[in-house]
DNA sequence: GCACCTCTGGACCGAACGGTCTAGAGCCAT
DNA sequence: ATGGCTCTAGACCGTTCGGTCCAGAGGTGC
């Protein structure tokens, strides 16, 4: 469809993550995902051997790793842990809005989504330890108390808070987040 | 599959929410939905005229009606919300635990990843909006100050902690929510 | 030139998909 | 018994699915 900015593997992959965000895993197939990066068939299975699958677990991995990234620019120049979750919630709501097609959490889609495949579950699982593992570190390193139990905090408020953006199609409920979960505890009337 | 408890239409839509929150909308087909609930196709479409579209806004519905049941069976007796939304988030584990299957939230799996339908964006967010009403009626009725706020906090991390439950296959993430959300503002160490 | 290798292009496949259609079973009222 | 209704039963349809296969384009080293 668009321009080929790269490899043909990493438009094969980046489509992948977009489409499977948008429709999950079985709602997209592989005419539409090689259409978009305008590759034909051979390719995707010379790049991806077992396929579908393996390109689910790249698109996966390339979504988390992105994640990772907008996790370490939130919290790089953050002062507090409180202002990293910030910043962190507003980036995550801009990105939502900018996609315009109200995508899903791209782990979510792909990987819950898949095949039921018990590595499917495991690399699901483990994408989401290294998120946590990660916010977890910035929160120890800006001495926050009980860093691993506000990570997990802040991931589960983002990830329940991103469903229901998704369901109003509307992102502010993640901006509301910090003033809610990450404030001092009683600051609002 | 399993003996015939109820009318055709009720098996039918039954285990469309099961095989639904498994696998979500495109992952199953009807054929697997008719064998588990042993009708034949042509009552499908005599029940459900528009095949597996008005099957899921019913299973959607459906489900949604469940968790309604368990919001107020959770708050009926309850002294206070925090109590209330304890026993939610208990009752919630449960749930998760009996079904052995790891199934994910009703509405997610069956409206999100649904044909991408303005129809079925919009059901789910009424579905989401009928969950906050009636968790606020609950809060209001106990006298819990910011009532809304209240409701929305609870379903959004009940929304976040399952799904972090789902990749780990433990709900564990989901009975301990209260502690961490619902409680006194720094009780624990 | 030639051999070699990576990667592309797309025809082709069987299976599964959602959906349509008609025959008739079963039941009730007349 | 007969006509009319609801609901079941499943054959059948065209389409799309993920996957396989192979011919050959294009580059690189010799």
């Amino acid at each position: 469809m668009s321009t080929k900015p790269a490899s043909t593997r990493d438009r094969l992959t980046l489509n992948a993550v977009k489409l499977f965000r948008q429709k999950g895993y079985h709602g997209v197939g592989l005419a539409e995902i090689l259409a978009e990066s305008d590759a034909p068939k051979g390719s995707l299975y010379h790049h991806f051997p077992n396929g579908k699958a393996d390109l689910a677990v790249a698109a996966a991995t390339l979504a988390s790793d992105m994640l990772l990234q907008t996790i370490d620019d939130s919290f790089a120049n953050a002062p507090t842990f409180r202002e990293g979750g910030t910043n962190l919630c507003f980036k995550l709501a801009k990105f939502f809005d900018i996609s315009g097609t109200w995508d899903g959490c791209p782990v979510s889609g792909i990987l819950f989504d898949g095949p039921e495949n018990e590595v499917f579950r495991d690399h699901a699982n483990s994408i989401f330890t290294g998120w946590l593992n990660r916010v977890a570190e910035h929160a120890r390193r800006l001495n926050e108390p009980r860093p691993d139990e506000k990570a997990e905090m802040l991931l589960i408020t983002i990830q329940g808070a991103w469903t229901l953006a998704r369901a109003r199609r509307d992102s502010d409920v993640l901006r509301a987040l910090p003033s809610k979960f990450l404030g001092p505890c009683e600051s609002e009337a």
